[in-house]
DNA sequence: ATCGTTCTTGTAATCGTTTACAGACCAGAC
DNA sequence: GTCTGGTCTGTAAACGATTACAAGAACGAT
């Protein structure tokens, strides 16, 4: 026997289906048809069909988060922001993956006009034309959390990459280390074209050269690991498993060699890549952080399960999910306002791989 | 102006709604046909409704996966091997988390009768009488990733964790190990339970006793370095960072010392426990694996992340995540067949963490 | 007793698809 | 020329809910 509808609802309670659409939603009715009704619909377990209620509504009461890697920890710290904003606005939320292509991430945009859910947040890779114009294009809301051109006229919440930079390597600076190598994830992709331009930029304003730079192909531990090797080559640290050890607290020699000299700090563009790193440091018989500060960069929760914790730029991604959430549903509230654009502020969280 | 329905369409190509249904699901019409309604489509940039389709046909082809704890990195391994399957079948997988309460599962599980979804893939962590009541009166089908009575009448697939442990157990005996403690989960859990009564079997099967057990209130990172103290303070090893050193490779001394002596291993529930213990021993004082050789389970990504990298038992999560894809994927093809309950076998995944 | 309010309930249209059914058309066979 | 059979297309009825509208009931005021 298939389930009941709101029609056998009403014939099992004597009534019409608008009555028992009614005292369902809440609607005014008197004692009696509320009680006809309610016994009805419990002796049936009667359960109100989502597909054909939205159908009719036009909402469906569901918004959607789109990452694009889930073995990314930095997902969960946004997923459970956002989770906690919209739930408590009486939603349910729904996560779907894209791969790291963008043509996935085009796929799901404009799949969002099949009407899966009332507004779409989605945290993009790598962003070209064709998603900005899906986005632009989108039937339902969309938050973008990442950064992406205000021409898309749609509301955004960021982090602030180069300041995070700054961040991270003042404290560098400030334990007395100057020879600092930066490890990257892809260069095409969003964050890692904000977090190569941030590094230069900190840099600068310190008036050092950069010890070393390497890219890895994806922001992934094994890309980590993979990419290890050429940055330590590139800092002349290949293979120095008989490198000279130094005490703890002893600040590093300040002779600044500029580029190509050996490293003895290491920036990440996210945690991933930072643990992937630490691990080839040690398999080089390199100490963290008395040979090599590392800095990881999201302060995901694997920042403070690796070993020894990392240090991380905190980009804010709790406060940039509960914000993206909140403008998601301020959207779906009323699609006619002005998109917002906004940045969320860094800060630093300091663990024992930095002296 | 509102997005394009099928009349808008079947209007602009100057044909019938049905004549545009009919093409758009490929059914036989005249190149003349096929040409016009393509031709309105993509002028219109007209995309079915999917909730207006899944009402008709009654089928969403949307599956449900649901996660107690998104971040327990044991999930991404199963969420992949689903979303492969699934995608490959033709589904949009969606992923969506239930807290630790059995209550929100309940719930999560009856909701599936809105018609969210085609099937359901639920990995339950606590299991009672109206979870069980509730997967069995469940509209769409549900398969559990996980221990449920065979009377729930439902297709299984589980883990074998007593072997699991035993696996663990003989590994560490071979390396001389005896004096093995155990940091369970809650055991008021499936898992939990489950891992409790593996251990007890494997060191019987051993002819040793427990060196120390403890609990932890959940199956997190942090809950593991809460209860780490209790497990130091169990096996006599609270505070004792001048613990004497040995040599890595040398075996333990034989005298085995049974319940409440020092012990010289220890298996945890899951991976992130065993992080958070892995954290407590170092700031003991104690040295990973020489003095204490620690065991996670699950072989999630974190195992190799971890420093040193874990050894870990495999239960077989990515098999797992297949298995009960094809299982959910069968039985929406047939919903008549005979349950299945698949055991996957597990392994011992060898790192560092252990001599 | 009649009228006008107000409150409750039922009838039927609607959301955007799919699909059963019937009608139109055409070709070939007699 | 008529009939048969086969394509192809259009009309209209679902799917399961919500809701505008109308009708009926109750009740007090005149």
């Amino acid at each position: 026997m298939s389930r009941p509808t709101i029609a056998g609802v009403a014939r099992a309670a004597g009534v019409s289906v608008a009555s028992v659409s009614r005292v369902l939603n809440g609607l005014p009715a008197t004692e009696e048809m509320v009680e006809r009704v309610q016994r009805a619909v419990d002796e049936l377990g009667y359960v109100p069909d989502a597909r054909a209620r939205s159908l009719k509504v036009g909402r469906t009461f569901q918004l959607t988060l789109a990452v694009a890697d889930v073995g990314n920890p930095v997902y969960v710290t946004m997923m459970r922001a956002v989770e906690e904003v919209v739930s408590a606005a009486g939603y349910r939320l729904v996560v779907t993956t894209t791969g790291p292509d963008v043509v996935d991430e085009v796929a799901l945009v404009r799949g969002m006009a099949r009407g899966y859910a009332d507004g779409l947040l989605i945290s993009p890779i790598r962003v070209d034309e064709d998603l900005v114009k899906s986005i632009r294009e989108c039937e339902v809301p969309v938050v973008v959390a990442g950064n992406v051109p205000a021409k898309a006229g749609v509301d955004t919440v960021r982090a602030n990459s180069p300041k995070g930079m700054l961040l991270a390597v003042d404290h560098l600076v400030a334990k007395g280390r100057r020879r600092i190598a930066f490890l990257n994830g892809p260069a095409d992709t969003v964050p890692g074209a904000a977090r190569s331009k941030g590094f230069a930029e900190a840099l600068k304003a310190h008036e050092l050269q950069p010890a070393a730079v390497a890219e890895a192909t994806d922001f992934t531990f094994a890309a980590g690991r993979a990419a290890a090797p050429d940055l330590l080559a590139a800092g002349g640290l290949a293979g120095s498993r008989s490198h000279r050890r130094r005490g703890g607290d002893e600040p590093a020699p300040t002779t600044i060699r500029p580029t190509g000299g050996a490293f003895d700090a290491v920036i990440c563009a996210n945690d991933l890549l930072a643990v992937g790193v630490m691990h080839e440091l040690a398999a080089a018989g390199l100490e963290v952080p008395a040979d090599v500060a590392v800095v990881g960069m999201d302060d995901s929760e694997l920042a403070e399960q690796s070993f020894p914790p990392l240090t991380s730029v905190n980009l804010g991604s709790a406060e940039r999910g509960r914000r993206a959430a909140e403008l998601l549903l301020a959207r779906i509230e009323d699609n006619d306002r002005t998109p917002r654009r906004i940045v969320v502020q860094p800060s630093l969280s300091i663990r024992r791989s930095t002296p």
